[in-house]
RNA sequence: GGGCCGGUCGUCUAGCCUGGUAGGAUGCUGCUUUGGCAUGGCAGAGGUCGAGGGUUCAAAUCCCUCCCGGUCCA
């Protein structure tokens, strides 16, 4: 925020170079500083005195919207679309709000993002056209709390994004705020002395720049972010292609034209009227408007005391607090359900699942809020309903959404089913805690929450008398702070270094070839001009092979350079021409390997549903890979037949399809799906379309046609995290190994059995079974004749002082009837000794069991055993009536009972 | 991605810290109380203590690895 700050005012103080823009010289736009924060700002209005952002200016659009005509949601984009279109922009479909392409985020949290790269630690951006428009739906998750409560926070939203390369296609901030101008006063018809314009700057991933904020009556309606340099603030240098990145709320644009008392109450369409309707809760307008104009100030995150607040809120509407919530309440929770409706369906239509991991546990935590809030005031309402409402009014903007509603309702009803056995497990946790009589303390309330999501509210709720400790869910967080991870960089510095030209991409068969060695790291480091490995990537483990007579152990790309390693130092020298060898046994391995995840892949999406999307993939020469997103554990079933789907397609012998387009119209002929392993780098992506199975995008080698994979054999499915399913396979001449070594262990048991291979499931089963009823008679026979032995028992047994021994001379029989035996003796005979030495698998284990009469005379059964058991090389254990050791000395069992013997006799002595 | 919690008869669970014959509740089976039912009483069956390895004379218990489920945080 510091570093911010230091470079808005570095920009402030040279603003003729920065921020005055063509127009305002034009118009006439003055620039003035905020009476009140002190921020920079340009303005039509002479007697403007302070910025036009909250807290130095409020809402005052509320009720009294700026423009002559009122727009709805729907409206509004159309209006602003064709407005750029017309002024020559490209409009282009939204891209997923889950974010593949960018490893730092899981969802899209703004419009840029969409044309943002992260290569080597740098933001490279990407345009499919110059300039654009897009209508980006944005998921962002840091304000819950003030969802359906603040009026205008959401969890997602629409982000107009206008974005230009700054060359000869695009343009640079005069035109950019030309246009933004235009929108504002022509289609939204904004006066233009309403407009206000904001100095403020922008700093992001290794790039930044200045930027123009335009708002109207204190609200917020847009940032023109004029991103001129790359680097950091302290080392940074001009970029080559200055990117525009314009982001507008499009929620914001409706809510300016109707000035509506939420911003809800007009973006959500229809929805909000019918679920009042369909949950008969009255809706006051003008009670809400009076309460909109005077809550707006009040922001849950940052206010302390939002008790007192609401209270004055109250006051100043004349109403007491309870009335005033009795009131509100239901609003809040119908916008907010409203609202996570419709991000969730935004969210499943794309792939995304709610989990307890990553990025879905932003959508369990929404789903559940919104559970909470039906359930909380009762009503019989099914956001799945909701989220259909949602699609079916925004259909003119994002069409897609309506071939995944069926994928919505499935997902959300598993997601309920979730929610619905927490809710018991945590009933029944409550209900010990309950008959618990130690009190819980602030250790064991954040424990609770913490594993097992019980929340001491539920506590309360539940009849628990606890106090909630003060900042419990900061103290929460507190245990889960780690250090930032380190950003990944190039061991090496290839900057300058012209990019390898992909000989395999040329010829994928070329596997000896010659190269020109253009640089050497480390002596062992080497790039070349142009080379047929393939480096580590998409998962696919790199080629190896020899330069001249040099084993290449790895080869990783930098960019877009290839370096190879080289296991030993050879005497290259930079500009010399090396012969090259690629392993082609081990290529053409890695190849089926890596087509069979794309065939697997399609046959995952095709069997399981569209929410299947690949979560990572690895390809190695033994085994492969691949993790793809599901709600549920593969079955058996769902194994076999996606075995079944996945060797039809290599039975059929389908041509493997490789194209490459322009990123732009591969994703319009194909859609989004085909960055199944995140996007690829590049203007142009090469597609590898499995026809009528599969389309990705991918940069590895692949098989001609499915036929040359042979055959795919998948070893296991595993669950590696909620959500994420892992598929273990084999193809080809590996799957062969495998089965053989398969039928092999099949072999051996058959023969162990005695048993043909198809029975050896039944004679194992029948084995078992047998031996299972063996251990029950065992038993049963032993309780029989166990009174009778042990009656037996005291007439051979050797009686010293009244005292009576007795040692087992059945040493074979099993330690637990053994043990019920001896009890059962010294019941029977209380004045009796009982002993068993049993050698174990070369060790001795020693039981002793003292009658009542004995224990009296002084012989305790846990002494004697631990005294003894030191004989036998161990040691043991007990109390009066029983006790246990051992040892590991077998050929001393003689000795010890001899001592037995000594032991009882010296220890009558002694009580004489 | 990281942290934490849990896994014990069909079901729910005690025991784990502090190693020494795995206990209870419920359901089940049989007997019994009762005119019959609700119920009460008695007896019985039911357990690879998630899996594997280690430590130990001895592991449900301690240590390690893995599996399964849950939960919280970013």
């Amino acid at each position: 925020m510091k570093e911010k700050d230091a470079l808005r005012q570095k920009f402030s103080s040279e603003p003729d170079k920065y921020y005055k823009v063509a127009l305002f010289e034009r118009e006439g736009f003055t620039r003035r500083q905020c009476a009140s924060c002190g921020k920079f700002f340009w303005t039509l209005d002479p007697n403007r005195k302070v910025c036009a952002e909250q807290p130095c200016q409020y809402y005052e659009f509320l009720g009294n919207p700026p423009t002559p005509i009122r727009l709805d949601y729907i409206e509004t984009w159309k209006r602003v679309e064709e407005f750029f279109v017309k002024n020559g922009h490209t409009s282009v479909r939204r891209y997923p709000v889950v974010c593949r392409w960018r490893p730092d985020l899981f969802f899209t949290v703004a419009s840029i993002i969409d044309f943002q790269r992260i290569e080597g630690g740098k933001v490279v951006f990407e345009v499919p056209a110059n300039p654009l428009i897009v209508p980006q739906m944005c998921l962002r998750f840091n304000d819950i709390q003030n969802v359906g409560v603040s009026g205008r926070h959401y969890t997602s939203f629409c982000m107009i994004g206008q974005a230009a390369i700054a060359n000869s296609e695009g343009y640079w901030k005069d035109r950019c705020i030309d246009l933004d101008y235009d929108m504002l006063t022509q289609v939204l018809k904004i006066p233009k002395e309403e407009i206000v314009f904001l100095e403020d700057v922008w700093v992001g991933y290794g790039a930044f720049g200045y930027s123009l904020e335009y708002h109207a009556r204190g609200l917020e309606l847009g940032n023109a972010v004029f991103t001129a340099f790359e680097g950091t603030i302290d080392d940074h240098k001009e970029m080559p292609e200055k990117v525009i990145d314009m982001g507008a709320g499009l929620e914001r644009f409706t809510w300016i034209t109707q000035g509506t008392p939420t911003s809800y109450d007009c973006v959500f369409g229809p929805v909000i009227p019918r679920m009042l309707k369909e949950l008969g809760v009255e809706y006051d307008e003008d009670f809400f408007m009076q309460y909109a104009k005077i809550a707006g100030t009040v922001n849950v995150d940052e206010t302390p005391d939002i008790r007192a607040a609401k209270t004055k809120v109250a006051q100043s509407l004349g109403v007491s607090l309870e009335e005033l919530e009795k009131k509100v309440k239901p609003l809040e929770a119908i916008y907010a359900v409203a609202d996570h409706a419709r991000t969730l369906a935004f969210a499943i239509a794309d792939g995304g699942l709610p989990s307890n991991v990553g990025g879905g546990y932003n959508l369990r935590v929404i789903y559940r809020r919104a559970i909470d809030f039906l359930n909380e005031f009762k009503w019989k309402l099914k956001l799945e309903d909701v989220a259909k409402w949602h699609v079916d009014y925004l259909r003119p903007i994002y069409p897609e959404l309506d071939e995944h509603k069926n994928d919505i309702e499935i997902i959300l009803g598993v997601e309920e089913k979730r929610y619905q056995s927490t809710r018991e497990r945590i009933g029944k946790l409550a209900t010990t805690l309950q008959k618990s009589t130690t009190p819980l303390g602030e250790e064991d309330l954040i424990r609770l929450y913490d594993s097992e999501g019980v929340t001491p509210e539920m506590l309360v709720k539940h009849g628990l008398q606890i106090a909630i400790p003060q900042d419990f869910y900061a103290k929460v967080t507190a245990r889960h702070v780690v250090p930032k991870k380190m950003v990944e960089t190039y061991k090496f510095d290839v900057d300058g270094l012209a990019p390898t030209r992909l000989l395999f991409y040329e010829d994928q068969n070329l596997f000896d070839f010659q190269a020109k060695i253009l640089k050497v790291f480390e002596g062992r480091f080497i790039i070349l001009d142009g080379t047929s490995f393939y480096a580590r990537s998409g998962g696919q483990e790199p080629d190896i092979g020899k330069i001249e007579d040099f084993e290449v152990v790895n080869v990783e790309k930098y960019g877009h350079v290839v370096v190879h390693e080289l296991k030993n130092p050879p005497p290259f020298t930079e500009g010399q021409t090396v012969n090259c060898s690629v392993d082609r046994h081990r290529r053409g391995i890695l190849m089926r390997h890596h087509t069979a995840t794309h065939v697997l892949n399609g046959a995952a999406r095709k069997l399981l549903g569209p929410w299947v999307w690949q979560h990572s993939a690895y390809k190695d020469i033994d085994k492969a890979r691949l993790d793809v997103t599901h709600y549920a554990h593969l079955t058996r079933e769902d194994i076999q037949k996606l075995e079944e789907m996945a060797n039809e397609i290599v039975i059929k012998n389908v041509p493997v399809i490789k194209e490459i387009l322009p990123r732009g119209e591969a994703e319009n002929k194909y859609g989004f799906t085909i960055y199944q392993g995140g996007v690829v780098p590049g203007k142009e992506v090469r597609i590898q379309n499995i026809s009528g199975w599969d389309v990705e995008a991918c940069g590895g080698t692949h098989c001609t046609r499915t036929g040359d994979i042979g055959f795919i054999k998948i070893l296991k499915a595993e669950r590696v995290q909620d959500g994420i399913e892992r598929l273990e396979f084999v193809a080809g001449e590996v799957a062969l190994k495998q089965i053989q070594s398969q039928a092999q262990t099949v072999s051996e048991l058959s023969q162990r059995l005695g048993a043909p291979q198809d029975k050896i499931v039944e004679s194992v089963n029948n084995s078992l079974t047998h031996l299972e009823n063996l251990k029950k008679q065992q038993r049963t026979l032993m309780k029989r004749v166990s009174s009778a032995l042990a009656k037996e028992i005291a007439s051979s047994a050797t009686s010293i002082d009244g005292v009576k021994i007795h040692v087992s001379p059945d040493v074979d029989l099993d330690d637990e009837y053994q043990i019920a035996l001896g009890e059962q003796a010294v019941n029977v005979n209380p004045e009796m000794v009982y002993a068993a030495f049993l050698p174990r698998n070369g060790r001795v284990r020693v039981l002793i069991f003292s009658g009542k009469d004995a224990q009296k005379r002084g012989v305790h059964a846990g002494n004697a055993t631990k005294e003894i058991a030191k004989l036998v090389g161990g040691s043991g254990g007990g109390d009066a009536a029983f006790g246990q050791g051992g040892g590991t000395i077998v050929d001393k069992i003689d000795e010890a009972k001899k001592s037995l013997l000594t032991y009882v006799k010296n220890t009558l002595d002694r009580q004489k």
